[in-house]
DNA sequence: AATGAATGAGTCTTCATTCAT
DNA sequence: GATGAATGAAGACTCATTCAT
């Protein structure tokens, strides 16, 4: 996969350190790697990005924001609930089918406590609350990366989260669990979904009537 | 947490070990730091265990067992399939909640494509197939070593297929999806809701409730 | 010994390897120490040799190559066996001289039987065999770093037993022993001569002619 | 191997070091493997040997004790020198391909310089000269050590050198270099004759007649 | 006496980051 | 600017030796 010379090296970095993460997850990935594939030097890493961390967050950060623009436009583009719905988690899966690792790896980064520490997004104030279990509380540059990352995924979520309210607003489905919750639930039931290989692009439409018709109708056999 | 001097070697160390892993990870624990906090020599923890990937193994399965008694004392003590659905999940997210980080680290070493290949469960051969993608496939040795984590999930997810194959053997619910993938979606559901925070021990009861309710009615509002 | 600055870093580095090794053995020999007196970094051993056994490994080659120079030139330039003869003796003596402990810890590696296991070269079908004596058959691999360092020996006494066979098949000495054989006792008889401190450059002119003596006429006095 | 147990600790311990010794060498060798095998806890070693160090050299002292009692006797027992030199020969032949390994082992903790420093026997002063190359002088107990394990060749290599010296005083061979010397010379091939398996029990009396035939006639085709 | 659990200094090896060219 | 040689802190793992039981 030779990398033409006249693209730029930060975007020759970018790819490379794509194919790395998405192999080798975060801590098996090495500079060296990603600099022989982006066939550059060492320093010019650091001349784009601070550290493997940003160089991580770079990355994850655009494809963030080209699956941003994918999933409003599902929202602006469609009114039905059912439509956006479906929308939302083709548009979703198919990400998910791309960038299975890098997404994993992501996920890693925010769910675990990694110091002792978590971050858990407060809807009334609107920020982010620190949960500190147990050693020193985090610096104010710990939090900050954390939140970063966290971020990526409230704005994914957000959207789903829209559509469940407007549904709920138009009477359209139950006002009974939290929609940021509910909303979470099924982000994360798609991923895992992907993760486990039981939803490819072959199957997906399928698979998708079939999510959206249980959870809209359940699954009890009705007794009438 | 002081650790008693009574308290056996191996015990201690897979205290520590548990602390240690669910704070960092796999990747980011150090022995050092086990065996600081285990307050022993580190030859003491390859005395008893063969290395760094053994200790993990033996705390999460040990982890496993436990909890495997309990999903299926439920599983046998009940008939009906409401209360089996509530039991399983009780338990789960009651054990979810106490061991969060490090299942989700285990999820992360096992799920996710982290060398170039992928273990999936085979249910006609009853093995698992290794899905290649790039690189060299794996050893015997190394394959040997995901299927052992594998396992420790199967084994929970599958008293979670059995309950819902009988519920549709006796026609209490559709035969809509292959059962072992519901059931996998419905335990990932439960685990990614534990980690969210959207579910502790004090709503639980209320949040199992309002998961079956949705798991069986589904979320529509019937215009009749 | 202030190695100057100007001079490379792996050539630093095998300078001070060789100091190393020469006096510790292999096994003794620590790459703190090598780093230490090579005024290096450790890692800057490691990106220019793979690993401690090709660090020795590229040491030994180096020596030998150098020294192969020599054999061959001693084996073209002249024709009769007493010249060549004494030219071999000179020059594996001088070279041994120099490099005593090196090639007592490459024998060591390579004669002695350290795993079970030995190589044979079998010269009918030019290649070794392996003489299993207990345990496991060594890997492949294992079994490729062996070769590895018993070429070294091989192509040195190769020579020597050139020298052999062709006085031989001139009719100037008896084919009494299979000349592999003779021209391994030679060799290692230098070697060990050396090594007990009988033979240094200074006596060595002397001594090799006694040797060649012994060699032709042996040692008894004629009773005629 | 199932040793006896109404044998001895010590003796059993003893037996297993050989074993084990002689696989793995000096360094590769745990005691681990060694109380392992003798059936026996890390402790008793250390009640009957010093160390480690202490350990392997009592296992060659008793091993050079059962051989000089053989040598003496193949001195004592024969009057001319080609009996002598051939019991001699076979002998240690015989010696050589049972504890091959072994004495590997002991040459290299002897002939080389682990240390800066090597020692050299000194015949007029009959005791050890210290040679220093590098670094400190050795402390007396280092020295003290290293005599230690050069005095075992020494004795048997007395035994060759007295039988040449007998040989050259009836003027049966030639007075033609140091027999100190010589008869190191002959030690170490006979030795390394062995290691190179170029003799076993099965060719040895031929072997040993050609070796003897060679040291006396000499290898050239008289020309007359 | 005999044991083996416990120890921790010591070893090889990796890799993010820096900086001289 | 761009490079990659150089670094050394850090990590997994080993094993001779000790000592409480």
């Amino acid at each position: 996969m030779a990398v033409g010379k006249l693209v730029p090296k930060d975007v020759r970095i970018l790819r490379a350190a794509e194919e790395v993460f998405s192999r080798k997850g975060y801590d098996q990935t090495t500079l060296d790697e990603i600099v022989r594939i982006a066939d550059t030097g060492k320093g010019t890493v650091y001349k784009y990005f601070k550290n493997k961390e940003m160089l991580f967050y770079t990355l994850v950060r655009q494809k963030n924001d080209e699956l941003m623009v994918e999933l409003n436009a599902v929202y602006a583009d469609h009114k039905s609930f059912q439509e956006r719905m479906l929308g939302y988690a083709r548009t979703l899966v198919s990400f998910f089918y791309r960038n299975q690792v890098l997404w994993a790896v992501l996920i890693f980064e925010i769910l675990t406590v990694s110091s002792g520490w978590q971050l858990r997004w407060n809807n009334e104030t609107r920020t982010y609350d620190v949960i500190s279990r147990w050693g020193k509380p985090p610096t104010e540059q710990e939090k900050a990366v954390k939140i970063k990352f966290a971020e990526l995924f409230r704005e994914e979520i957000t959207v789903l989260k829209n559509i469940l309210v407007d549904a709920e607003n138009e009477n359209y489905i139950k006002k009974q669990m939290d929609p940021s919750i509910m909303a979470q639930n099924m982000y994360f039931s798609l991923m895992t979904t992907v993760m486990q290989g039981a939803v490819t692009p072959k199957n997906m439409d399928e698979a998708m009537a079939k999510f959206l018709d249980s959870f809209l109708y359940g699954h009890l056999i009705r007794q009438s």
